[in-house]
DNA sequence: CGAGGAATTGAGTAGGTTCAAGGCCGGTGG
DNA sequence: CCACCGGCCTTGAACCTACTCAATTCCTCG
């Protein structure tokens, strides 16, 4: 099993392997995508709301995060984004960003040309598949934030936020047990979750104190996960970590017959 | 301009259009994916969180929403879904949704066969653009209702989703000016919003009070958009109500070629 | 005309915010 | 090596927005 510190094997290969087997050919092509990659240091602004988007793109190191500011400076935290995610696939459509990104910590972050989302778009359906499915897996995390503001308290909410960051970065080799690097500030989860950073901290207080995580030195470790996710109300197929349909893998099956032979 | 039933045009249509220009072919396409719908009373199921996703659907005439139920019994709004909208283009890669969908007033609903969906993305680039610019759009919505949530008070939320709702119907035709039928009741504007009906109740009386909007009758009307939009705070490219960017629209009809002489 | 859902209103409460001050910790420069 | 600095975390007290509970009125529809 892979190690800590996200070098183990590709996260984006890793992510999609669960939804479904890909290929060597498949592999070398994501492998691929992420050769050239930019980095940007802690802080850094990757794209500003109202730019032109310029193509989708893969986080291969680091950690980022969408948000939107707001005119009084605040901030609302949209998704963070960790290795392994591909996003934006289609943005090239679209004449503006409605949203920043920037980044926590140094990241590296691959651009994808349009040409090349295309191209797997239209002639290699397996993996146009998996990449779908990361977007509404991405699409699932936002349905998953509008039920925590929503509806759930600030105690839910924390715990919610916890868990699903420690699900992520299981997913992809980068978790030790339930516990992983947390590089983020408490403003930065009350931005994400719609609280005060002084609230998230006494509710990070309060788990400490019913044992129900540890948190120091930027190192969160899960110690009743069990309750955890219960206090955070998630369903089971959250993130629907679970692979494709049969009826679609024979599907895409088949649709890889014409193409194979190339 | 259409009049105000639904029933000027094809709503789809209606919606794509102002993303890009579509083929007489594509609206034939559109029209005949709308052909055979399914009657749903109000207040009904269409489907249930943990249902096996059957395909991609249409929303022809009605209103509808999607939520997750809460196990108190209480619920989570995530979007409402009107005429012209097309919904889960992917969603046959998933085993099991993880929210329900449900009518609020009578509804009709053409459902869309996978295979429809992959052969318009494989062979219609053009109308394939048009269906992954709606479900970017759908993304932002949600992303915006995240925002209102989690940084937004009571009033501006309420501002934004009659905001919203008002721009949508005008998207397809259904607005007459600033007026729009609005069937919804207070509790479902505030399990939308993560409020109370009571408070959602008090927020309305103000804004009556204040001269911003008429309500009653199940009628709607913005009677100071400029300042209901401010307190919105929605930005002016919200729901990304404008063309498809020049450099795509060349690519696209580039696409286009191969299959125009089938 | 009656019934039931929806809207309205009031009074008391609570969860989370605001403001402000102090403490910790890691990094930097002398 | 130590002292200083700045960002982050922590804590307290007052406050406020929105919730809860409950009763009443209004509408719509059969």
């Amino acid at each position: 099993m892979p190690a800590t510190d996200g070098r183990a094997g590709d996260p984006l290969v890793a992510k999609l392997s669960q939804f479904t087997s890909l290929s060597a050919a498949d592999v070398g092509i994501l492998e691929g995508l992420c050769a050239r990659e930019e980095r940007f240091g802690a802080g850094a602004s990757i794209f500003e709301e109202g730019d032109a988007p310029r193509s989708a793109f893969v986080v291969t190191r680091g950690l980022a995060c969408r948000y939107r500011p707001l005119p009084d400076g605040r901030r609302q935290i949209l998704t963070f984004l960790i290795p392994g995610d591909f996003s934006d696939l289609h943005a090239f459509l679209l004449k503006a960003m409605d949203h920043s990104v920037g980044t926590i910590i140094p990241t590296r972050i691959a651009a994808i040309e349009r040409d090349i989302v295309l191209d797997i778009v239209l002639h290699r359906p397996r993996l146009a598949a998996a990449l779908w499915w990361s977007e509404m897996q991405e699409a699932a995390m936002l349905r998953e934030r509008i039920v925590a503001l929503g509806r759930r308290n600030a105690r839910s909410r924390v715990a919610y936020l916890l868990c699903e960051l420690v699900w992520r970065q299981q997913a992809i080799g980068m978790a030790e047990d339930h516990s992983i690097r947390l590089p983020l500030t408490q403003s930065d989860l009350a931005d994400a979750l719609g609280l005060t950073a002084v609230h998230v901290n006494r509710v990070l207080q309060r788990f400490r104190e019913d044992q129900l995580i540890s948190l120091e030195r930027r190192r969160l470790t899960l110690l009743n996960f069990v309750r955890l996710e219960a206090l955070a109300g998630l369903t089971s197929n959250y993130l629907q970590l679970n692979s494709m349909p049969a009826g679609a893998v024979r599907y895409f099956d088949d649709l890889e017959q014409p193409y194979r032979r190339r």
